[in-house]
DNA sequence: TCCCAGGCTCTCT
DNA sequence: AGAGAGCATGGG
């Protein structure tokens, strides 16, 4: 790794493709820029992120906070070739893999990724954006050009009448419901990480508007279970349509992953 | 215009 | 327990 003042450089690094990882609707704030570079913001920090050759480059950031925030964040110590080798017990499934290898899970803050997936329920991903936009623009931080994520804190405090200005209908009371159970700690995210799946799902789904899908992506994203497998509609057709209804054994010790490989080739795959 | 979207709640069998 | 309507809003 190479260090300059305002910026890293991370040698060699192997499967992680920045449009296919911040582009295919696991996370909501990354934008790519006219020269190609993405930028984003998370931990409340914004960075641009570009990649050359193999090399990836981050700027706005030292080596300090890479260590401790977007090593993590970008899950850079998991070996994703040995996943995608291991999924090769279906041809489909292969396929997919193989499509979208430079993939990689982000590790997203537990309660933006909640707040986020809370939001797109029932919803499309450009409008998905523009929800979380408008709510980072009204209840976040602001912090020179840009806006944090809103803290739980601040959602609890609000009402749905409070929410309109983001037009996120139905959803804004499970936004608020699930603000208020995690700031009165009837619901502590940091402790969801080390209860086990299970446990975990089943707490989440104790809020309103929290179902099986919600609560898996928000495992996926943001708490680290990586085994979650988030069952939506465009999966569960993929699922119908190649694997019988139900993904192979050897896929469920990193479901998660292999969630994303098919919902990005399918979702791909059938542009026109 | 119309259909549908990274679903869930509520109601009625 | 299973099926189906309704939900806010707006992208394509």
């Amino acid at each position: 790794m190479a260090i300059t003042e305002n910026q890293i450089i991370i040698k060699d690094v192997k499967n992680f493709d920045l449009a296919q990882t911040l582009d295919c609707g696991q996370a909501f704030r990354w934008k790519m820029c006219d020269d190609g570079s993405w930028s984003g913001i998370a931990h409340g920090k914004k960075i641009r992120i570009l990649k050359k050759d193999n090399d990836i480059i981050i700027i706005g950031t030292d080596q300090q906070e890479f260590e401790t925030v977007w090593k993590k964040y970008f899950d850079l110590e998991r070996d994703y070739g040995k996943i995608i080798e291991s999924v090769g017990c279906n041809e489909t499934l292969k396929a997919a893999a193989l499509f979208g290898n430079g993939i990689r899970i982000l590790k997203q803050e537990p309660w933006e990724a909640l707040c986020s997936f809370i939001i797109s329920q029932n919803n499309n991903i450009p409008r998905i954006k523009g929800i979380i936009e408008r709510l980072c623009e009204n209840f976040g931080d602001r912090k020179d050009d840009y806006y944090t994520f809103p803290t739980y804190e601040r959602l609890a405090a609000c009402t749905a009448e409070d929410l309109a200005p983001i037009r996120s209908g139905f959803r804004a009371k499970y936004i608020i419901d699930a603000a208020q159970k995690v700031a009165n700690k009837s619901i502590d995210l940091n402790q969801l990480e080390k209860v086990g799946y299970s446990q975990a799902q089943s707490q989440l789904m104790t809020i309103k508007g929290v179902g099986p899908k919600v609560a898996d992506c928000a495992l996926l994203y943001g708490l680290g279970y990586i085994e979650a497998f988030p069952s939506d509609v465009w999966i569960k057709r993929a699922l119908n349509e190649f694997f019988d209804g139900k993904i192979p054994d050897c896929a469920k010790p990193f479901g998660g992953i292999v969630q994303q490989y098919i919902f990005y080739y399918i979702r791909e795959t059938s542009k026109k």
